[in-house]
DNA sequence: CTCGGCCCCTGACAAATGTCACGGCCGGAA
DNA sequence: TTCCGGCCGTGACATTTGTCAGGGGCCGAG
């Protein structure tokens, strides 16, 4: 049975360091063999494209593009190339986001090292890997209640300016600003707008740039 | 020379996978061995005593007890052991109270993973190490220009309370709330509450729990 | 078509936030 | 000793935020 080809994987993880670690704790494994890493999610489809590995490892904080956008064109480049997001923060909406976006794997940093070879391997027989807590509180926070319109202000605001500063961003008036952030506010159950942005960072609602 | 004894290594962090990975990392190298890993701040010294590392490498953000103040503690607690804190963060005041809690090094999680075995047999050899770009950064930005009360209040504004939350759990008047905010509003160049915060948290002014 | 939801805008009001000038306290310099 | 400067604490004041009640336009479902 060891005779059979590797599983070839991709690494995707801005911190080079954990990258080179986990390349190391992978290799360790006779059936698997890391043929590419990268630390951009905008370099993940070309060197993928190079390299056609069985499964790709991704983080969901990445500069250049996200670990859930790389998911979605890794899906629409290389169909049979399977994907298992890795990621330091069980956000619900970040499960969801993956899942939807064609991820099979979903697995945070806190996990044993030793499951992450059987995860890999699970992945690449078709299965699904995913944290059963983390499942559970996706289901219970649900989609975001946000309209598109809350998130984009609620994701400008991060930055931290004042009303004024948002509405000129955002090509809007300062009383539609402050709308829409009440609005987020209320459906967040937060007291602050700094409260509401928070609210919605934790559950994964501030994706997409 | 591959017969001297291995180094002896203990390593802290928080997250079960990159601890893993870090320690597959580096029993790669013949004259490193693993002998401890740890996931929270409070049990570095207590596992230390029972393995008597050599180096320990810390994380800073770590429950139980930051990796800091972990630092303190180790070099109290067993001198002949160096330390080298490795961290997601490079902000300047970190590597400062880093270097005066008594760190041979300081290191960031963007550093190739093949110059950390170097790093650990530097500090294990009596050398500092210090990412030269950082520390350039740290020697500019200064230590905190915030007053003690200053950064106690800021610290307990994160949890986003209002003004009225924060003067109850600081004993103290809203006035005075609000004028050590101003007055860190003011040092730290920022036009928000919730500004303030950032910046001093992206300098390493927040630290200690 | 009509209804409902979302989006955009307006204006006014209450509440929270940020600014300021002030006084007391303490430690070091003159 | 007195003076000065930093830190802490306080209350009054202007500004910014958050809330609410509107109104109009657009689109998709029923």
């Amino acid at each position: 049975m060891s005779r059979a080809a590797p599983i070839r994987l991709l690494l995707a993880d801005d911190q080079a360091l954990v990258r080179g670690a986990l390349a190391a704790l992978l290799s360790l494994e006779e059936d698997l063999t890391v043929v590419a890493e990268v630390g951009r999610g905008d370099e993940v489809v070309p060197e993928a494209r190079r390299c056609a590995p069985d499964v790709a490892l991704l983080d969901v904080e990445m500069p250049g593009m996200d670990g859930i956008a790389a998911t979605s064109a890794l899906r629409a480049a290389l169909p049979t190339c399977r994907v298992l997001v890795v990621t330091t923060f069980g956000r619900p909406g970040y499960l969801r986001r993956a899942m939807e976006a064609g991820a099979s794997g979903f697995v945070v940093k806190d996990t044993p090292a030793r499951q992450l070879a059987d995860a890999v391997r699970r992945v690449h027989a078709g299965l699904r890997v995913v944290d059963p807590t983390l499942a559970a509180e996706t289901l219970a926070t649900g989609v975001s209640p946000l309209t598109e319109r809350e998130t984009e202000v609620l994701r400008t605001a991060r930055g931290g300016g004042t009303v004024a500063d948002l509405a000129g961003a955002l090509h809007l008036s300062e009383g539609t600003v402050r709308n829409h952030l009440s609005a987020a506010i209320g459906k967040t159950g937060a007291r602050n707008r700094a409260d509401a942005i928070r609210v919605a960072e934790q559950n994964g609602w501030l994706l997409g740039e």
